[in-house]
DNA sequence: AATTCGAGCAACCGCTGCTAA
DNA sequence: ATTAGCAGCGGTTGCTCGAAT
């Protein structure tokens, strides 16, 4: 849905007097209340997004125009993807992040369906927390070293073990390739790791070999605490070689004809007479009758996303790696 | 059982750049 | 050329909830 730019006029049928009505009362903060969500997501599935302060006033919400903005772009929208941060899209974030810094929404172009609010909370919280307990600065060529030589290629090295088991070669960023057999298939091509060498990922190649030479000298580094295979995700937490977003689009799948990935996906027609305001679902969710939204959060058992970052360093890790960086002062 | 603490995340704020008038 | 309004971005805040004590 294309955003018109520049100044335009509420096309809608409110009037002047409601408009008046809307300015002079106060304006609205804080959490979104499910009325307002249904409020928002009708009015835009029945004029489209943009001009966002002339949409606020005509869908009456007593909400800025940044505010809708906002609460569409990052909960409401209908592609928006939410849950656990997967491997692949944890070592796009590391890659492209290494490369661009806090860009964030330039970031989020490469992770469809990833805000730029959930990768910027992402790093602050489950990234610079490592950096904390490295106690480096997550800015500092320490830190940005031991990601791109240790942390992900260990990344790889998981993604690669949750992909074991195909009889495909995998071939992921900067040419890392493994050939495996098993009998699971991991479908998770939201993330399109091979597309990442359209911006240039050769430097991992580089950071294979510095990330093998690292191994080597890590006394403590062995298969058996780098990665417990399938069991684990990229920090060692638990993690299924199928991913959680594989169950998750089946079963949207079987929901919505169109497949869209997105478990909030509505289709703007116009169904809010039947929403119950008292009902517990998310009003995206009503969009799906049927679905229950909150139900396909992904499992924990299956998914590699929120903690996975959290494990990626053991104890015996970061001891290692303190060391280390002791050794580079 | 009550309280404290910290992690995670939704939402807000301030700024910048673009565009129409 | 100027200016007002707006969209979008990145930084920050504050609330919620679960874990620890």
């Amino acid at each position: 849905m294309d955003v018109i730019k520049g100044r335009t006029s509420c096309t809608s049928s409110c009037t002047s007097e409601e408009l008046a009505d809307n300015i002079k009362e106060d304006l609205r903060r804080g959490p979104w209340t499910v009325e307002e969500d249904f409020k928002l997501i009708n009015y835009i599935a029945n004029h489209g997004e943009g001009r966002w302060n002339s949409l606020a006033r005509c869908a009456g919400l007593k909400r800025t125009g940044k505010s809708c903005r906002l609460r569409w772009l990052n909960y409401l929208r209908p592609d928006v993807r939410r849950g656990n941060i997967t491997l692949e899209e944890q070592l796009m974030i590391l890659e492209l992040h290494s490369r661009w810094g806090n860009r964030w929404s330039k970031i989020a172009q490469h992770l469809p369906g990833r805000t730029d609010n959930e990768i910027k909370n992402y790093w602050r919280t489950r990234v610079q927390k490592h950096a904390k307990q490295l106690k480096c600065d997550v800015n500092s060529k320490q830190f940005k070293d031991t990601m791109r030589y240790l942390w992900m290629p260990r990344l790889v090295e998981r993604i690669q073990a949750a992909n074991a088991a195909t009889t495909t070669t995998t071939t992921v960023p900067g040419g890392f390739t493994t050939t495996s057999t098993t009998t699971a298939t991991n479908n998770n091509n939201m993330v399109n790791i091979p597309s990442m060498a359209n911006i240039g990922y050769n430097e991992l190649n580089a950071t294979a070999a510095a990330a093998a030479a690292a191994q080597v000298t890590n006394s403590n580094y062995t298969q058996e605490n780098s990665s417990t295979a399938a069991s684990s995700d990229s920090f060692g937490t638990h993690v299924s070689p199928v991913s959680d977003l594989t169950d998750y689009y089946n079963i949207i799948s079987v929901n919505d004809d169109n497949n869209n990935p997105n478990p909030d996906y509505f289709q703007p027609s116009g169904q809010l007479g039947n929403y119950s305001e008292t009902s517990l679902i998310s009003p995206a969710a009503y969009f799906n009758p049927g679905m229950d939204f909150q139900s396909l959060e992904p499992n924990t058992q299956l998914l590699d996303g929120g903690e996975a970052l959290d494990n990626l360093w053991n104890v015996e890790d970061i001891w290692f790696l303190q060391q280390q960086f002791n050794n580079m002062m």
